[in-house]
DNA sequence: CTCTTTGAACTGACCAGTCAGTACAAATCT
DNA sequence: AGATTTGTACTGACTGGTCAGTTCAAAGAG
């Protein structure tokens, strides 16, 4: 076992502790228990608890970002929208392999202890709905004063949202047709009918 | 001081505290200085720990379904979308005004421990705007297959996530603006020349 | 031989909940 | 009227337990 291996054991099941339990309320040593290493393991790999944890935001955010951003980025001949549509699935996906990370990251993010990573987290995968919408509006798909800012926090939120309220309530709903819903609230067709009228 | 009033405080007192640090990394010593009453108190009047945040849920859900439901209200003759407007308006108002709630009700709501106040929550508030919804598709304005639970979490996920972004990163910003822009994704503005080409 | 892990023992701080006691106002008694 | 009781709200020192972090000798792995 690497050194590497264990601490994504150590990720795995602090994630998971933690989106139950809360940060403050999860032990290092139900963590180490539950990765199947001794409590020294964690200290000798991370120093201390605070440390763990904001190292596991970072990872879980840089996969988010990489996430998003590849599927941003294809197929790159594709209109803005569409590919508005994509980075939607692929957040869907990202939260419906690693919920528990969806949880942590809403649940424990926005203290003051860990601006960094809400830093790192609107550089990265806001960051990535927003240069979307950026070029859209280069593009002249949207109008030029639009709020992309607001509008990335916007779609972020209504996935994760969605995201963790499926895992815990709706597990059984096929992801397709949750986003099939999202695709057609962001793209108007629901008020298709009110436009036409 | 009456007893309500004393309690009052509490719930404040106790809502702030926990949107900074948690519900487990947030000590009834803290709370109660916080209120300015002695620990005692704390459990004189709620009993545990627990029953205090639990009371403190019920309390804010109580509240904010009000608001939504005041919202979804009036005028009486709007069309559904129109008071779809209203009621995603009442939402940022709300958790303007209450911000440290939303914080929390996102970062603790989802743990098993708590349950019934999810529950609540989705007949409450997210009832608010799935029956909208429903008047909607019924009215002819939304097609008939339209899934109005996924979008009202999504609706409702989305004021949420810009209230609790704008808090910590924005306070600046206008709420009109905030409010115009998520209306604008919602009735497919956004993307009208593509709608329209 | 070095890097990593183990697991147990320990410390000192911290914390939820307890409980005996205070304050005081309204009701009841004489 | 004054004296006494009752009930409610609150107080804060105290307790018993918990937990992050330390230390270390021994074992395992590459």
């Amino acid at each position: 076992m690497t050194r590497e291996d264990t601490r994504n054991r150590l990720f795995r099941a602090a994630v998971e502790l933690i989106a139950e339990q809360g940060f403050a309320g999860t032990t290092v040593d139900a963590i180490a228990e539950r990765a199947g290493v001794a409590k020294g393991t964690v200290f000798y790999n991370f120093g201390s608890k605070d440390a763990l944890f904001s190292a596991l935001l970072d990872h879980g955010i840089q996969r988010l970002t990489m996430s998003l951003a590849e599927a941003a980025g294809v197929p790159s001949d594709a209109t803005p929208l569409a590919r508005l549509d994509a980075v939607v699935l692929a957040q869907l996906r990202f939260f419906d392999e690693y919920g528990p990370f969806a949880r942590v990251l809403f649940g424990e993010m926005w203290r003051t202890a860990w601006q960094d990573a809400v830093t790192r987290l609107r550089e990265g995968a806001l960051g990535v709905y927003e240069r979307i919408l950026a070029d859209a509006v280069e593009a002249g798909e949207l109008r030029e004063d639009f709020d992309t800012g607001t509008a990335a926090t916007a779609l972020f939120g209504m996935a994760l949202t969605v995201s963790i309220e499926r895992r815990v309530l709706r597990p059984d709903r096929p992801l397709e047709e949750v986003h099939a819903t999202l695709v057609e609230l962001i793209h108007g067709r629901v008020t298709k009918s009110v436009e036409a009228g």
